[in-house]
DNA sequence: TTGTAGGCGTTATCAG
DNA sequence: CTGATAACGCCTACAA
């Protein structure tokens, strides 16, 4: 592996100088920075990284925790965060938590020990006065995920808005027994869209009963036992709202199957508007969430934040959603005729 | 920031010292051991990652070239892959490169500029000759893609097999005009599965013709777009087979948005068998690759020749995969009937 | 069992 | 414009 050193012997000059080539520094006649660049041709050279990240104390990398990757919305987030960071000459650690406080932990020791410049959080599963110790060591932003404090800088939807919306679109539609089935994950951002859903039902004399409420729904998989407990023990429910696509999906291929009708039988509306939700039959009403502006502006203020080391003022960003009215809660036809 | 000096002279010891404590070496009394600790834990030490992969020349990171994360192959992919170089203590740094050559030889800089131990290729758009110099600063593991070469560990299925089992399967179903949908990238993968593909028609008196190849077909939109042409162009069409789920799933939408019927008039093969193309009405018949084990065997034979820097020779690992049949191919009634 | 000292490859400072 | 020289923080012979 040749080094500074060997470039700077070859070409018969100093390391400084072949450093100030390297980065493109002024102050270097034309025929030396020739001479530089031949002789690291020639010796096949190149940086050593661990060397600059030592010297300089950036490491030009950001980690980026999540759930999950298969989950496709994540999966958008991080093609978005991954190609935007490309951008900014950055380079992007996947960090799955699969929901775990401690892996969550584990990660942001990245922080710590100077392996990356800043974190984006699209996991949050730990209280806030566990991770804010963190902050001392570097930036962190939250993306989709958010909470009270005002320590940090956040990006997201208004959830509690979103999920008002869907319950209110899903009463409209004739439903009067309405399930909600969440992610497991006792978030901030799962109990907004909560208070929401419950916001609107209660608006109309409604409310959500215990044995409507369904937890720890993550996957298609599950949205399928979902609609199997409702089946059994829920019979008359007549709509339904989820925590994404993947599980709105798997209660409509369940129901499907077993003869009832989606949505005279039972109304469903997913979140995330992923392909998936477009692409079942019928088609299944969602929330749709501008991924990449999210994605873009997470980047952009983290990036910002690395290099201006001051403190900037954190700041809220809320982006707009859209409620996609699908075949899944088209109920023009009566509601609950002979199943 | 605290560093091992600071950790030093609180304990009123030595950096060598201190040092033996952080790595879990021998010969350190008890006593020194636990005043070291109480050191370390008052300033909040953690050792500084970038000196620390100056001094050893290793730094546990492992990059992993893709094409797209949304591709759900490659999330599931990709999910598995971190989980266990999580396992083995390596982190997992996303590189997406689009298909595009120029990202992938940018990426495999990483290797060059050491700052990663490791590169797993699950993308291959280059010529090998443009890859195999990397080789020269550091493991290079072949991840779902192959060739002929035998400089390099490859870790894949049988892809010429499996596509000639796909066309095998849909000509016993009585398809006699069979269309060929591949991803857009002239891969070794994507030309096996056409030889495949080509062999089983070839001993059938049949032939792949201009006009049945369809080439640059990625995700469910293109699958849309390629219905519409075998619409317009193609209507004799009676069969399919696609790279991927996802385009076999844009299919199955369209056609069925345009009245033809799956499998009846078209019947379809996706490939990789993503939930979705269970969840699809009619099911999708798809190819199962063994996912969790590539990823695994992938990241096992990546460290291994990491740490054993000898160049351990090359080997190639086949798995076996499994055709999964469902209604999108189940033409047990007559084929075109009155369209 | 503990400490000393040198160097991993770069870049920044300062003097020429 | 160019070049010594000193860090960055850690590990590891080697010496004690």
């Amino acid at each position: 592996m040749a080094t500074i050193e060997d470039v700077a012997k070859l070409a018969g000059l100093s390391r400084t100088t072949v450093s100030r080539v390297i980065n493109n520094q002024p102050y270097v006649t034309e025929e030396k920075k020739i001479k530089i660049n031949e002789a690291m041709k020639e010796l096949g050279y190149v940086p050593n990284s661990s060397a600059r990240r030592l010297r300089s104390q950036r490491t030009e990398t950001i980690a980026v925790l999540l759930p999950r990757v298969t989950n496709p919305f994540f999966g958008q987030l991080i093609e978005s965060l991954e190609q935007k960071a490309s951008d900014y000459g950055y380079q992007v650690i996947v960090c799955q938590t699969h929901d775990k406080k401690y892996k969550e932990l584990d990660y942001l020791q990245l922080l710590k020990t100077k392996q990356v410049d800043g974190v984006i959080m699209a996991s949050l599963t730990n209280e806030w006065m566990d991770i804010e110790p963190f902050l001392d060591s570097g930036p962190i932003v939250l993306c989709n995920e958010y909470m009270e404090t005002q320590d940090v800088t956040m990006i997201h939807i208004d959830h509690k808005q979103a999920a008002y919306d869907a319950a209110l679109h899903l009463i409209e539609q004739g439903c009067r027994r309405i399930a909600y089935a969440s992610g497991g994950r006792e978030t901030y951002i799962s109990k907004q869209r909560k208070i929401g859903f419950c916001d609107a039902l209660r608006e109309h004399n409604m409310w959500l009963s215990k044995e409507l409420e369904i937890n720890e729904v993550l996957d298609v998989g599950d949205g399928q036992t979902t609609f199997q407990y409702l089946k059994v023990h829920q019979p008359e429910v007549d709509g339904i709202f989820t925590g994404s696509d993947e599980v709105a999906a798997g209660i409509v291929y369940a129901a499907s199957k077993e003869g009832w009708r989606i949505p005279e039988d039972l109304a469903v509306v997913g979140f995330d508007n992923q392909m998936l939700s477009l692409l079942m039959v019928p088609a299944i009403t969602t929330i749709e969430q501008p991924v990449e502006q999210i994605a873009s502006k997470t980047i952009q203020v983290l990036v910002d934040q690395i290099k201006n080391k001051l403190s900037a003022p954190t700041q809220r960003f809320v982006y707009p959603y859209e409620l996609i009215k699908r075949k899944s809660t088209d109920c023009n036809t009566v509601k609950k005729t002979a199943r």
